[in-house]
DNA sequence: GTCGAAAATGTTATATATACACTTACAACC
DNA sequence: GGTTGTAAGTGTATATATAACATTTTCGAC
């Protein structure tokens, strides 16, 4: 901050937009919001709100996912601000971007229907409006960085998941097919993966045995790498 | 963005703080600049200035970097904004950080003087104000990923440098010792480091060779790992 | 009881990372 | 001009990580 005195400085509306990712299908999707309002009416558009003058950035930024999606304590990162002058070209706002994991059974439907809200795959976007497709696509290449030495996939996940789930997770964000005999050599590694005596039956005849993500026993460690 | 209207939203005051990087006596410093008025006054701070109506964020942290240190074109990465509504004691600011790799001398020494800035080695920093450590962390923690994959540290250097200044940068930015043959054996890989015919005999009695960094040829092959 | 479909499993080759010690060049000094 | 001190420069062996690749198992459906 520099010498000039706090008065008469411009103020600049804030706003958040997230991108919340889910994984259905298979496939690593995106929420986005049909606009229902001009300007840019019948476009798509990230989840977005204007911050509070007296609000914290991220709770901001919780407050619109929950506003959409009725969830709480849901894993968010801020990615970065999408500040120049034009990107809006209605007003000035400069937006700060997270970006949400949430689960796709468990948010609610009637909320989403509100916002004529609807979940795309992140290689089918539809065209979005201002740098809302910027947005997603910074998102996306920090989500594919993060889930490398984080696990923070199983914010993806329910709490009960097979291998194979978890393996075409990691495909979905990498965009790209993983080997699988590699892929299970490295979680067998990690001990805080539990297997349980169940399996799942809906996707195969043989059944595929679930896990568990055991946070405690990984925060003891703390070594993941895919 | 929802469905409120543009009208009577809250607008806050927007600013930009930069982590200014320099190489100094083989050590990693950052430019910091003292405080001469209130709120705050006689502590240290980073430079930061606010971000004018019609001015792209990005912009103003260059004009901001100008301001201090009369270089333009230098590499800058937007790091990551702080918005907690109490980060500031005295008023409602939020701020975009950006990580600056200048070249020690070529900057403007009377500018400098004139806001009362020093450089301070990273791991000697003094107390400051408000969040400006946890800005600095931050941005420590993200050059040391940055510097892995890409070629960026020669912004911290001259044009001819030596492989013994250019591990001493990178010992600094990690704040660990290497090994200097495998350094050099990475280095080894890098057709776009040339080697030169000319040594620098100012670090030692043997003199050592001077390379220069080619971005040409690395944007051939772009492939860059430390 | 045969078939089909997905789950589960190991080995080898290659590449990368790590650990480690001596020789060389030259200025400074006597 | 010979000795000394200091930093520059160099190679090899070992351990670890990554990549490539095919068969067997299970069980429901028919």
């Amino acid at each position: 901050m520099m010498d000039r005195t706090y008065k008469d400085i411009q103020q600049i509306t804030l706003a958040v937009d997230c991108i919340i990712f889910g994984f259905n299908d298979n496939r690593l999707e995106v929420l986005l919001v049909h606009r229902g309002f001009a300007p840019e009416k019948d476009r798509w558009s990230l989840m977005g709100g204007f911050v509070g003058n007296h609000e914290d950035l991220d709770d901001a930024a919780n407050r619109v996912l929950k506003d959409l999606s009725g969830l709480e304590d849901v894993y968010m990162e801020q990615v970065r601000t999408f500040g120049k002058a034009k990107r809006d070209p209605y007003e000035r706002v400069v937006s700060t971007t997270y970006s949400a994991l949430i689960l796709k059974d468990k948010y609610n439907k009637e909320l989403i229907e509100e916002y004529r809200a609807k979940w795309f795959p992140i290689d089918e976007l539809p065209d979005l409006i201002f740098d809302h497709k910027d947005m997603v696509d910074s998102a996306i290449r920090r989500l594919q960085r993060r889930v490398r030495t984080f696990p923070i996939v199983f914010n993806l996940l329910p709490d009960k998941f097979t291998l194979p789930q978890l393996q075409k997770l990691y495909e979905g964000i990498f965009q790209e097919e993983m080997d699988k005999r590699n892929f299970r050599k490295k979680l067998a590694t990690m001990d805080f993966l539990i297997k349980l005596n169940e399996k799942d039956m809906s996707e195969s005849k043989k059944g595929a045995f679930l896990y568990r993500f055991d946070e405690k026993k990984y925060n003891k460690t703390k070594n993941f790498t895919i």
